[in-house]
Formats: structure tokens, sequence, C-alpha cells
DNA sequence: CTTCCCAGCGCG
DNA sequence: AAAGCGCGCTGGGAAG
């Protein structure tokens, strides 16, 4: 069963659709749905299970959690959408050829008020000002069941290009479904919130920069730092937050460097560089962890930040908000389970390395994927058993390095492991060429720019140099977009695959875990006591699962490293 | 005053 | 130890 989910001037209005997206015959009228009513008719439909379908599971999903209402899948046309629009799988399509799309952010559609989420509390006068709705919304029922069928009319096109194999279909399919699926999960995520203990945050930063400061200045171990910086540089009123400052104080005690980097200040042995490097790294704390981080992002024992399901080119999330996916070390700490209750952390290790054995079918170096430390497999067949030297060069080839001593490893690598390494080289030449390339489930890397293209006509040797370099830079690009991309889809598998089995035991009645987090190759589940063992069966089953569904069944392995914590900081 | 970009560093 | 991919956030600082 499919159910459109359209904006409406008095709500929202529901119309059943066939699978290819034509009106039901039997229904062919849209119901219009009053905002009030709506949380509770979508509570009571979903009991078909139907696949809704709507615009953007942003507009919709949350205010549906916050009435209680959990759905067991959809269908999200904007990102689906930009999937088809660009995927060179569907590249031949009408759907592809026509550029226009939904997905320009003036033309969102507006949910019903009384859906959307509450306004930060300092804007409560939102609510009550301008009419109840805006304008009629833009996209009618009609548009969007006209852009469901326009898209599933390209997926049905996409095996079916000259020359390319027609699982090409079911992969792309399984790609939409896992990035809906991945939209479901972040609000949910979002809903759910990290638990994060705030006096056990307050305590960290108490330990490492002293007693909370008053407003607008520095802790007491920053001050103390900083003053010692001015004794040491000579600088009575050096600003150490002031590059430009350092910069200068740093040349006037013959310290040249270029750069007020870390690693570059490390090479000094002057005796300032060492208060300096502590400095950096508790200001950075103070700056985007600290006491304001603290107040702004966590409410009631959850960190709530908002995730962007297709926010990166090759499929990764971002996040808006909270810095949510760079949670710094220092402060896991305060991730902390609820009584009675553990983190699950799992990650799925060395996930780019893997994928590139499965993408390239690369049977040696699946020999050296069997061992669940896949660099110490590398490092016993070429690199005589220097596992850091294996590493390196691995890394170095998905990167695309050329200098340091990653570049250098490459020819010894390329001996070794040709598949492998020729599948990245190719991908590098091919964005050298100005050509898009293409993850495993479908989803393809931007077309380079005109501004490129216009750089690559060039007349003069220097305009040729820039030019080259560009090629390089857009070649590097593409050969990790290959890896990325593909890992991101392996992750977007594993993710939905979880959250169907989590939601399975829930159903069971089992006490079952939740999605809290997730963070590019892994994922944080927050469970009752008595659920762990069933939980960290279901991640790995997970893991097991996206690897058939984006590989079928080839001998390479992708282990998942699980701990079970109170908090954060005793992962890994 | 606001707006934008950069350097630097956090994460994978 | 480090220079190669993808991001977001901060404070400083220049431009408007």
């Amino acid at each position: 069963m499919y159910l459109l989910l359209a904006a409406h001037a008095d709500g929202a209005a529901l119309q059943e659709l066939t699978a290819d997206g034509a009106p039901d015959p039997a229904n062919p009228e849209p119901r219009v749905v009053s905002a009030g009513e709506l949380a509770g008719v979508v509570r009571g439909l979903e009991k078909w299970r139907p696949r809704w379908i709507w615009h953007r599971t942003q507009d919709w999903y949350p205010a549906l959690l916050g009435a209680g209402v959990e759905l067991e899948r959809s269908y999200d046309l904007t990102l689906c959408g930009a999937i088809l629009a660009h995927s060179e799988f569907t590249a031949h399509t009408a759907y592809a050829l026509s550029a226009e799309k939904l997905t320009q952010d003036d033309e969102l559609p507006q949910p019903p008020r009384a859906l959307q989420p509450p306004p930060p509390p300092a804007e409560q006068g939102v609510l009550f000002d301008a009419p109840a709705l805006g304008p009629a919304p833009r996209h009618s029922p009609g548009d969007l069941r006209a852009e469901y069928a326009a898209q599933q009319e390209a997926l049905r096109q996409a095996g079916m290009a000259t020359g390319t194999d027609a699982n090409r279909r079911q992969r792309l399919q399984l790609l939409l479904a896992a990035e809906s699926a991945g939209a479901m999960i972040a609000a949910e995520m979002q809903h759910t919130g990290v638990p994060w203990r705030e006096e056990l945050h307050e305590q960290i930063l108490a330990d490492y920069l002293g007693p909370r400061p008053p407003l607008g200045h520095r802790p007491a171990k920053l001050e103390a730092l900083t003053t010692e910086l001015r004794q040491l540089l000579n600088s009575p009123s050096l600003n150490p937050d002031s590059p430009q400052e350092l910069m200068r104080a740093l040349h006037r005690n013959g310290i040249e460097v270029k750069t007020t980097r870390q690693w570059e200040l490390k090479e000094s042995t002057h005796p300032a560089i060492e208060p300096l490097l502590a400095y950096k790294k508790l200001a950075r704390l103070h700056a985007a962890n600290g006491w304001t981080w603290l107040d702004a992002w966590v409410q009631n024992g959850r960190f709530q930040p908002e995730y962007v399901v297709g926010g990166v080119v090759s499929g990764r999330w971002a996040s808006r908000g909270g810095g949510a996916l760079q949670i710094p070390r220092q402060i896991r700490g305060a991730v902390h389970a609820d009584p009675g209750h553990k983190l699950i952390v799992a990650d799925a290790s060395q996930l780019e390395p893997r994928v590139l054995v499965a993408l390239a079918r690369d049977s040696k170096m699946a020999e050296a994927a069997r061992d669940k430390d896949l660099y110490a497999g590398i490092a016993a067949q070429g690199f005589g058993g220097d596992r850091a030297k294996a590493k390196v060069a691995l890394l170095g080839a998905i990167y695309g390095a050329t200098t340091g001593e990653s570049g250098r490893l490459m020819p010894q690598l390329a001996r070794t492991y040709p598949r492998a390494v020729g599948y990245v080289e190719q991908a590098a030449r091919e964005g050298e060429a100005g050509k898009t390339v293409t993850s495993r489930l479908g989803r393809s890397s931007p077309p380079p720019s005109d501004r490129w293209l216009q750089s690559q006509q060039s007349a003069t040797a220097e305009e040729q140099r820039r030019a080259d370099s560009l090629a390089r830079s857009r070649g590097r690009f593409t050969r990790n977009f290959v890896v990325q991309g593909s890992a991101a889809d392996w992750a977007a598998c594993w993710l939905a695959e979880l959250r169907r089995r989590l939601r399975a035991m829930r159903a069971d009645g089992t006490n079952a875990g939740e999605l809290v987090f997730f963070l590019h190759d892994e994922v944080m589940v927050h469970c009752p006591d008595g659920a762990v063992e069933d939980c960290i069966r279901a991640i790995e089953d997970a893991a097991t699962a996206a690897k058939e569904l984006l590989f079928g069944p080839i001998p390479v392995e992708f282990p998942v490293g699980v701990a079970v914590v109170d908090s954060y900081d005793k992962a890994k």
C-alpha cells in the first residue's frame, strides 16, 4: 500500500497510490484531514503497513514522532529525486534529462502549523504571527503523485541502458529505500537524543579548565596559560586566540613558523611551545564544547542534534547544530547510559578498505581481509609484516597520496593488489577527464563545474599547470568518492537493517534498545541491560545483511567491533 | 553594525 | 609522523 501525504490548506491531503504511482482506481480522490486529526489518522492507517510518500521526511515525521506515532517505511521524494537526477544508472532517462526538480529550497511546501515542531522558547511569538497557514502549498497531491510516478519510471528504466547489467535497477531501488529509511532514522534519533549527563560534562570541564567563568571571561586554566605565554614570548598584551598576533609574537622570539598549526609548532623546542599547545587544546574544548555548548544543546539529559541525510555528496550524513559528528574524545565521558541501561557502541572495522576489496573483487586482498585486522593481513602479504606501512599505503591509495611515505609505497601496493589499486586508479582517471563516478548502489559524483571545464581548455603554460593541478585534485575526489560513497551505501543499509530488527524486537514485546547515534561507520544503541545480547546480535546480523545486499555472497567479511559500556569514553 | 572568509581543529 | 578524502564550528579579522 502506498499513501501519499501532501500539505493542504486545511491540514493534509492523503491519497492512495498504486506501486507505479497512479491514483488507486478504487479510491482516486485525495482525502483531506485536518491538522489536528492527522496524527491519529496516520496512526490508524499504519496497520496496513503502507509506504508513506512525502515531499520531505523532515516536514512531517518529527511532529508525528512528537505525537507518539512511529512509522515503518516511507519514501522521501526530495532525497530520492536528488539521487535519481544525478545517478549514472538513470542518466539516460527523461527524468534525469529534465533538470526541473523539486529540490530547490524555495519551493518547500509548508506542512500544517500544528504539525511543525514547537519553536524554541525565545521565539514563541512566531506561532501567533502571520496567517495560520502560508499561501497555498505549491505541491498539490497531483504534483507529488506525478513526481513519484516519474521517479518510479526512471527507476524502472535504470537497468535498461544498453550494455549495463540489469541489477542496477535493484541496487538503485535499494539505495532509495535505504536513503528514505535513513531520513526516518535521522528524525527518530533527533527525537530520542543521545543520553548526556550534564553534571558529568561539567565535571570534565572543571577538571580541564577550572570552575565555570563569568560570561566572556577565560576559565582559570586558560587565563594562567595566557599569562605564562605573555611572559615567555615577551608580549604583555598577547591574545593567543589571534593567529596573526601569535604569529608576530612567535617570530619576534625567533620561532620561524609559517603557520600556527600544532604539528608545525611541534617542530620547535622553544619553551613557549608546550604551554601554547596546551592552550590551543583547552581553548578548543572551551570554545567548541564548553559551558556555552552545554547550555545550548543539552536539555533534560539528552543531546538532540539535527542530522542532515544526503548532506554530503558521497552519501554520508552531515549534521546541523551542536557539531554532532565531531564530539571530541575529551567529553565522551558525559555520554552516559540511563540507570538499568547500557550503551552499545559498534563500528565497522576498516570499512573503507573492505569496501574497496569488494568493489574491485580483489581476491588476493580478500584473503588479507579474512583477518579481523585487515591491515595486519596486508602487512603479512606484502609489507614484511609491517602493519603501519601497510595501513599508510592502503589509505594513501584510497585518498590519492602522491608524496611522502604513503606515495612511495604505492608501487609496492599496486604490484601486490593490481585489481584493488586499479579500481581506484580508474576512478581517478575518470575524474581527471571530467567524467562522473558512481557508488556501488548508484549514487554518482557531481559533474565538474563549468569553471572546471573551462579551466581545462587553457592556452598558456601557466594556465595549463593550473588546469592539471585542478584535474588531479578532481581525480583525488572521484578516487575517494567510489570508496567513501560505497561505504556510505553499506552504512545506510546497515542502519536500515538494524532499525528493522530493533523494531521487530519491540513489536515482539521484547525490551529492545533504541538507536541514538550514527557516525559514518559507527552506531550507538541505548539498551536496557536485559536486551544487550539481542541488540548485539541485531547489529551483527544487520552488518552481514548489508554486505550481502550490496555485494551478494562474496568471501569478504565486514566485521563489527562492539563495546558494551556505561559511557562513550569507554568504547574503543 | 552585519556578513563573509579564513585558519585551525574536531570527527570519520 | 603526516598531507591525501569528506564534513561543521569557532573566533578573528576584513569588507561592506
